[in-house]
DNA sequence: CATGAATGAGATTTCATTCAT
DNA sequence: AATGAATGAAATCTCATTCAT
């Protein structure tokens, strides 16, 4: 129970220009099934009835549940990096970075209502695709951290561990306000809210001195050149 | 798939003392089978094995599978927030009671490895059960910073997105420093970290003369450079 | 493919009585759908059938279809070894035994006509339950010959060599005369020309008092000209 | 299941040269696929992939799995009938005919080992082709044997029990002295034993002075007491 | 209270064969 | 001739739940 591989498979590419299609087809059902009934609840025959196959093409593309599972997680992540890494691109200054990253992941959960099933489900269908989900999200939220430090833009600390804060404070805003909303003030609300708590939580000049004297170093950093890898 | 009860179930209590065992000995041993197994891979043969009951035995306490699952989620938590609500109790101030809790919250997922594991089943097979976890959670939480706040140790922000940043954060350091660990300066490093990260996010006096003062371990550890950029 | 285990698996017997009638329906029905349509093409779904269970009561008694099947040639075995000993239980002299044992060996061919195709599955089944089929009965043979032997009845020469050779024998002319027939005259004259021939092949006066008188023929042919169409 | 042919199908010769040579590929790697895995377990597929060309190919030369079956099958059977009958065409006199015989097929069966499971998978998947195998034996071996009763070098019995009688023996020895082998003199040894029983079994002077002088080898090694009682 | 035999729906997986290219 | 994608029937096995004892 729970084969986990340590590192993303290999997939195997069709031949054919029709192939091709087919295995596209079966993995974009597959998000739509998981996401719906949860890997368990999903069965190969829904997967294959929403993609509009036989039950045996399946079989062609991909040798078991798990392993088409495990492609959508993977898909899943570099997806939702890839947009955030764009809409991050322009900030300026490490909070900018910071409020846009977290509205583009709103939105993404919000578009895809299923992101937290079907990664959640992960860590009992494959371990090591699970813990490289978030393992890949904190390298570069690592490496955008460091270079703020290095700035001097956010105070200085384990960047993995800000990294995790970040993250796991994203992730259950994510899922309070954009999942189960209901009453609260809704996302821009929060957003601003956890903004607050963010920026003061990193602020390189968290109190005193620098505060006060702010005036003086008024000029502060100019953190030109952003292109937080994240 | 997910029939939610809203509320927790009623549970009868069973008439004889040798009834009461059998039922704790049920629950105990599913708490153990769910969480290295998982809900789904979990039998009820497995449980009354492990039990050391006949399988028919497991339906004279419980209606079904289900049902015994929510039970040791709701336990679970109860204990958890009472763990943590005792831990709490002698502190002086709000900084104090964060960092007891996330050290009491760090130890008990030490020694209850599958709690994460059982609590995130949990989404998939009650939802109601799921979020309740995290509400009752949520509600302790709210109300001890909604008193801070009033008292003036923690600045005026919205106390509920406020508990959710900080029950994500500790969710996710927990998991990734208690459960994965592996390398990374271990909990007390990260506590420390987090505490940082914390009491600047929240402190009343954002770039207050006081801290300096208040605080003498303010100047925070200088964190090994991590270099994960990996 | 092919798993084989080295030694007959341990059998779980059923607690009740109602249990034991069931396992022991479920192994009759095995042998005679095994013995009709082949292991391969048997089906537990048909073993059930015929034994008037639902499907899932297969897996109460037997983890897979190998293991009825292994016990099925086991009891077949067990139980054609002792009809022979029986049967032989009361001859006088080896050759009496032998033909004895050959003539109880084709009745029971011919009541159990799937005999030689059960055997033979096993082969591709379980390696090991069927060497252990031939082992079983060449130990037997095996030690009869050795007494017999000991008591100057039969010519010294290797007894498993012998045993094999007699067990082949009986098993071509089974299968010819006893499942094939249609022509020939019938076991009865079978088994006679196979006694001529066993009887002189292991005499323990190859060359006895007998030959000598008839040493007029002695001198025989000088066969040149093979060309053996064989 | 098992559909028979009551005579080897008529088969096409591929008109090309590269027609021909694809079609031996698959005969070849038909023969070996079969043997390792079994009729059943053996898929096109697997025949397909071990002689390198695409699945759909296969269909250009074979209608289906049981026809390259039989194919393998009957070819095996002609090419060790006609190496015995190569290898007994110089020999003196039937003793040495069985003996060369016999000494050749355990060759054979040493170089294709899974000659046996091959021929034996047979009598499920082509009831016909099984028979005709031993059919097609037996008939060289009784003109053999018919024409050695003529010349008064064998006893007169019934010639084609006597063939089976023979096939019988060599199938088990191979069996148990070629391919299970580990322990028991070798080849060699059981060939003595056998070729000690034969002689005797089939002699025209069952008991003739000259059968004692006439094979120095008669000894036969004193075989270690197999002690295997039961 | 406790037992364990029985059920049958449902899920995964295999594979011979067809067919369009 | 050769290819390889597509099919769907069929088979094995699991397990929550019921029920008679």
């Amino acid at each position: 129970m729970n084969r986990s591989s340590t590192s993303p498979a290999v997939r195997l590419v069709p031949a054919t220009p029709r192939g091709q299609r087919t295995r596209q087809r079966l993995l974009q059902a597959a998000e739509t099934v998981f996401g719906e009934k949860g890997y368990e609840h999903a069965s190969i025959a829904d997967i294959t009835r929403a993609a509009e196959v036989a039950l045996g093409t399946f079989y062609v593309y991909f040798p078991d549940k798990q392993s088409i599972f495990v492609e959508v997680v993977d898909e899943l992540g570099a997806r939702l990096r890839r947009l955030i890494a764009e809409a991050v691109a322009g900030c300026q200054g490490r909070i900018e970075v910071e409020r846009e990253g977290l509205r583009t992941f709103f939105q993404f959960v919000a578009r895809h209502r299923n992101l937290y099933r079907i990664v959640r489900q992960a860590e009992f269908v494959d371990e090591a695709c699970f813990r490289r989900y978030y393992d890949l999200f904190a390298r570069g939220y690592v490496a955008g951290l460091e270079r703020a430090m290095a700035e001097g833009e956010v105070r200085r600390m384990d960047p993995e561990a800000l990294a995790y804060c970040l993250m796991g404070l994203s992730d259950f805003l994510g899922m309070r306000w954009v999942l189960w909303q209901d009453e609260g003030g809704g996302p821009e609300h929060v957003l601003d809210t956890a903004m607050d708590f963010i920026r003061h939580g990193m602020d390189a000049r968290p109190a005193g001195a620098d505060t006060r004297s702010k005036k003086g170093t008024g000029k502060v950093r100019a953190p030109r050149s952003r292109k937080t890898t994240r």
